[in-house]
DNA sequence: ATCATGAATGTTGTTAACAATCGTGTCAAC
DNA sequence: GTTGACACGATTGTTAACAACATTCATGAT
């Protein structure tokens, strides 16, 4: 991690790798309010790398920007909801299929252990960290598959997916459950490229029949982003 | 400036738009250095504008900054090639099955034009327009899948291919087979998503055939030539 | 002749001040 | 009591100047 020359500024690929996790393990509900001074403060750097910061997060469609008003926690339509998780159906299942087939003993110790975190953050009643973990496990499998850029594609649609858990979801339910995790692991560790990509596909599946997308969003969300788009004179 | 707003900045959007271009259909290739002051002439426009494309394109892993150095067209390496292609083959079969089950009668029409200007681009002998067509079609089938989020993924995976034939590909040679996508459209136009998605399939083995992950990159080149003026506003 | 050294130049990175815009609170009018 | 306008405060967007860094070219010594 920590030996290789860094692609862009090591410091601000932070910051944007810190609201990442916060916005996993939902201590950034959508909607939240991004303010650059805040950020500045909570940071302890100045306001450029914090603009830099959001323009990246922006970009991935993390945060979204309203001009002249500041950066906001994205807050997925229905519509987006319905692309994210196709996009997740279309692409771990084959990432699962990928992974089987390529894995070494020490991927399928760390995503071993991996579960174990999973199931002790259960037991412990430390929600946050088991929806953090939970969100996690999918880019573990990506890492284990050995292609950095398909671990990016899926990190950047589970943060989004818990954005999207965070609005259409059932309330107080972890995304995951961590006992399906099991035994796509099992199916990986036995080498089996079927039966983890099936469990992968169930598994999302699963997911998606837990959220109500006709339900009106949650939370204290400003008129203008529901209506406001296109008339703008 | 005049007339309505747009959700980001149109311009900028627009700025990293034309570069995504110019890398598609080859007009910038691999290593090529985008100086800042060059941009701002070419495009007209201030350098924090500039400043924030490149930080896009660079999130994008499409342009690689080098601190205290610049920003310089991206040169996958071998190994990022592989992941490129890999998650090509992870992704788009599984996009066109979901185009088969959902293309509407004037999704086909718009992708048997797009077969038409690709094929007319050949006859006459115009590369670039080619390419970028070439390039462009598999665009078009992400939308015809209705995806938006899919379609962003699919863009980005085949600008960077674009790079990577630049670099490792045979020279001379468009990077797809048109009659290959003609035969991609027979089948969603007949509504068969299993040939559909082994025909991508085949094609996209095809190309990864055609390369030799043994090479080196290329020089550099003038940008006002380029983008020259009128940066339609 | 080759290599090392160092100023000169150009490019990028950062900072700070300024301008523009939006939200809010107040106040008057109906 | 509600509504509208207006001014104030706060936040964001932009610009310009400055500092840091890298590259290049010239110079001189071995």
């Amino acid at each position: 991690m920590s030996t290789i020359s860094k692609p862009v500024d090591a410091e601000e690929a932070q910051i944007v790798e810190r609201i990442y996790e916060a916005v996993m393990d939902q201590r950034l509900a959508p909607g939240a309010k991004l303010s650059e001074a805040h950020l500045c403060e909570a940071f302890g750097v100045g306001r450029m790398r914090i603009r830099r910061s959001l323009l990246i997060l922006a970009s991935r469609e993390v945060v979204e920007l309203q001009p002249n008003r500041g950066a906001y926690v994205a807050q997925p339509s229905a519509e987006q909801a319905r692309e994210i998780f196709e996009a997740r159906l279309a692409v771990e299942p084959s990432l699962v299929r990928i992974a089987a087939q390529r894995v070494s003993q020490a991927d399928i110790a760390v995503l071993q252990q991996h579960l174990e975190n999973e199931s002790a953050a259960h037991h412990q009643g430390n929600r946050r960290e088991a929806i953090r973990l939970s969100g996690q496990f999918h880019a573990a499998v990506a890492q284990a598959a050995g292609n950095s850029v398909m671990l990016r594609i899926v990190k950047d649609l589970v943060t989004r997916s818990s954005l999207i858990i965070g609005m259409y979801g059932d309330a107080g339910f972890t995304n995951c459950r961590d006992d399906e995790h099991t035994a796509i692991v099992s199916a990986l560790a036995a080498g089996d490229a079927d039966q983890a990509e099936g469990l992968m596909r169930t598994h999302l599946e699963h997911i998606t029949q837990h959220l109500q997308l006709e339900r009106a969003p949650t939370g204290a969300q400003d008129l203008v982003s529901l209506f406001g788009a296109g008339v703008a004179v």
